[in-house]
DNA sequence: CCTACTGCTAC
DNA sequence: CGGAGTAGCAGTAGG
DNA sequence: GGATGACGAT
DNA sequence: CGCGTATCGTCATCC
């Protein structure tokens, strides 16, 4: 039956049906996969009608792409000619095709659904009509989630995440009859493919078009003119929506706006930082499990990203969590200004930009732990609930949605990410900065504008005067002792030295005569270089020595996107105004802290003061210990009396004690042992009751405002310890000034 | 009979 | 993913 | 002025 | 332990 297969095609990994091309090939399909898992699995189904052929990572996007970019891509080929088709032509069926159906075998999650999507769309635009063929396109799911009943064995799957918690909500307490399994990859075990072969039928879904609608969702997805709509979208709370898994076929409709628009919402989310903690959640989930284990230890970070993957229910790849770990970790000039994790090894220098490691195998050989200073900045002596808001329940997730610093860490230590519909910038603060500037609106003052700092950068940092007010450059330095020999001290942000080293190469016998890099440090840059007169002449020409020399980059604030308490997606113009939102919330958590500790205060202040004038009245005769008495009359004795019993539970409503009679409420006072009846002990009880009375009054007449102020005086104070100073970079611009070295 | 080396797996 | 490197072990040749 | 690449999480 | 593909938006720089 080869023989009238059209065109043998010699395609590596692929595995092509064996009818794939005959007069049989409309009842084949061909099986798009992630990685190789699959291979068995379409071998089971049958290798005469199915064919597997593996996606290297995601697909281009055909939207704005040159037609020639996407001809040359690898991927889009192989699918073109593998399916037989050709540029141009329209489909109306599938009978010259080699291929009748084309099956995704979706990753569970949303990055799977970006690939079906960037599919779609690529279909949509070299042959929409392909579209229109009911069942050309399907999908082939796997569950994110199964349960076993562990008496009957029945096995439920479930789909989407949403899906799975409405049921186990449902379930409420007999959930305990189930074994929940997570599904971390798909399809490894022969097992698992039996499972799907056996039925086959309900884990493929056909697509389908059903009327121009859906043109408008694909439209509406990926065209350029849509921009301005999609931002308009993402403004409004996303409810989480999802097709239902009993369903035969999904119109196109239906998955881009129930599948497709949520991965957009999470690639935004993994993204773009919160303001209250300025974390992305995969660094708020290693803060998380770092704080929920105190890791304040070393660490392997293998064992450590590994265990933080553990700790929640759904994660991607291990090696973008340690990366994500050493980049916490890393605190070489331009990247943290105050590092969280605290990194062991030599990993992550200046040398090439943080990126002389490959996190995937380094892993194993570097130690982390918490930094000492990053229980000043959150949490410290737990006054604050540890996590105070955690993401809604429907949206599974263990983290919380942000935690709460004392100082809006965003500006410390910055961040970059790109998202879909927007993407964000903010430069690194000088936390020394940050905290004066609070200070100020804790007295009411108006805050300091801000410039952006970098720690142990040796350069110049200034507002750029002359074009856009959001725009900042950073100089390098250096300095000429001969005339035509400038020495190199120092990059601007954001170069490495070894990416410097390579551009100063490309330079010599044209803009310098020579230079050498001296490499004694890799943190520290050193460049000797020597010029003739005409070479130095031509750079005072073009702009300077700094600027022929690309020793300036620029930082812009014209693009902070920040989620904001809320998860609301917010376009902050300047860090003041960062500070401000944070400011605000930070001090109504402050004040419910100090509520919350008044509380506290106030309940262990009258427990103190009724002990006390229990042991008074049985001293002087009021109250008789013996004969002894059951327990409702001592009670009955003790609230005729006027004492306060304890509430079991509620702590508030401390004011009306006589709720609900547990018959424990008075134990605090019948459990005062013989002990405390020595003049001693009531002397200590008398002066512990009157200091609790004195604090309980200082705390209630105090201000949240000052209860901040304690912690970033203490922050401040670490600081020091940690010798965060300013001292150095005044000390750099005076000298360079001082020496004008500029042009 | 012990050493030195080869070939192999598992990581 | 695949190549390089290595630990550990069994088998074997050679003194 | 239009193309290109860098950034970072996946 | 070092390779590869891609998305996504913005901005600087290159030609």
């Amino acid at each position: 039956m080869a023989e009238d297969n059209v065109g043998k095609l010699n395609i590596p990994k692929l595995k092509d049906a064996k009818l794939a091309g005959t007069r049989f090939s409309e009842s084949c399909t061909l099986i798009l996969t992630k990685g190789y898992s699959a291979k068995n699995f379409a071998r089971g189904l049958g290798q005469d009608e199915y064919g597997a052929f593996p996606l290297k990572g995601k697909l281009p996007n055909v939207r704005g792409a040159s037609p020639q970019q996407l001809l040359e891509n690898a991927e889009i080929q192989n699918i073109k000619n593998i399916l037989g088709l050709q540029f141009g032509k329209s489909y109306e069926n599938v009978k010259e095709l080699r291929y009748g159906h084309l099956m995704i075998m979706a990753t569970k999650g949303h990055d799977g659904s970006c690939i079906i999507g960037m599919l779609i769309k690529f279909f949509h635009y070299f042959w929409p009509s392909l579209l229109k063929v009911k069942g050309f396109m399907q999908m082939f799911i796997i569950p994110i989630v199964k349960a076993y009943h562990k008496k009957t064995n029945a096995v439920l799957s479930f789909y989407t995440t949403p899906e799975y918690v409405s049921w186990e909500k449902e379930l409420g307490n007999k959930a305990t009859e189930y074994r929940i399994q997570n599904y971390k990859g798909a399809l490894h075990s022969q097992e698992e493919a039996q499972f799907y072969l056996a039925d086959v039928d309900q884990h493929t879904k056909d697509f389908y078009w059903f009327d121009h609608h859906d043109d408008d969702a694909i439209e509406f997805a990926f065209s350029e003119k849509k921009i301005e709509a999609r931002y308009q979208w993402l403004q409004r709370p996303q409810a989480c929506t999802y097709f239902d898994s009993k369903d035969k076929s999904i119109r196109y409709l239906d998955f881009i706006n129930k599948q497709f628009m949520q991965y957009v919402v999470a690639d935004l989310q993994r993204s773009i930082p919160s303001m209250v903690d300025g974390l992305k959640p995969d660094q708020r989930k290693i803060l998380f499990y770092a704080f929920k284990k105190h890791i304040i230890h070393e660490i392997e970070v293998a064992q450590f990203s590994a265990d933080v993957s553990d700790d929640s229910p759904y994660h991607h790849g291990e090696a973008s969590l340690v990366g994500t770990i050493i980049g916490m970790a890393q605190n070489y000039v331009g990247s943290n200004n105050i590092n969280l994790l605290q990194l062991n090894g030599r990993l992550g220098t200046r040398l090439m930009g943080g990126k002389d490691h490959d996190a995937t195998a380094s892993g194993r050989y570097i130690f982390t732990q918490l930094s000492p200073i990053t229980r000043y900045l959150f949490d410290k002596d737990k006054d604050d609930e540890p996590i105070p808001h955690y993401l809604n329940d429907e949206c599974q997730s263990i983290e919380p949605a942000w935690f709460i610093p004392i100082i809006p860490m965003v500006l410390v230590n910055g961040s970059e990410g790109r998202g879909t519909e927007c993407s964000s910038f903010i430069p690194n603060y000088n936390p020394r900065d940050i905290i004066a500037n609070l200070k100020r609106l804790l007295e009411g003052k108006a805050v300091v504008p801000m410039i952006p700092w970098y720690k142990g950068f040796d350069g110049d940092i200034q507002k750029e005067t002359t074009s856009k007010d959001t725009l900042y450059t950073t100089k390098g330095y250096f300095i000429t002792e001969d005339k035509n020999d400038p020495t190199i001290t120092e990059l601007p942000v954001g170069t490495s030295t070894r990416d410097y080293n390579e551009f100063l190469a490309s330079r010599c016998g044209k803009d310098i005569k020579a230079y050498t890099a001296r490499k004694d440090n890799t943190n520290n840059v050193h460049f000797e270089s020597t010029m003739t007169e005409d070479q130095m002449n031509s750079a005072n020409h073009a702009g300077g020595f700094l600027n022929k020399f690309k020793l300036t980059t620029t930082l812009s604030t014209a693009n902070m996107h920040l989620f904001g308490s809320k998860g609301e997606l917010k376009k902050y113009d300047t860090p003041e105004q960062i500070l401000e939102d944070f400011y605000h919330l930070r001090l109504e958590l402050y004040e419910q802290r100090r509520r919350a500790l008044v509380r506290e205060l106030e309940i262990a202040s009258w427990l103190l003061e009724n002990k006390v004038k229990f042991i008074d009245k049985v001293c002087e005769g009021d109250i008789l210990l013996f004969p002894s008495r059951g327990k409702d009359e001592w009670c009955a004795e003790l609230k005729r009396k006027r004492f306060k019993s304890l509430p079991s539970q509620a702590v508030d409503n401390v004011e009306e004690t006589d709720e609900k009679e547990s018959g424990t409420g008075y134990d605090y006072l019948l459990s005062i042992t013989r002990l405390s009846f020595t003049s001693e002990k009531i002397e200590e009880l008398k002066q512990a009751s009157d200091a609790m009375k004195k604090e309980r009054d200082e705390i209630t007449k105090s201000k949240s405002e000052s209860l901040w102020l304690r912690d970033l005086n203490a922050l401040d104070h670490q600081l020091d310890e940690e010798k965060y100073t300013l001292d150095e970079r005044i000390a750099k611009i005076d000298f360079q000034s001082s020496h004008d070295v500029d042009e």
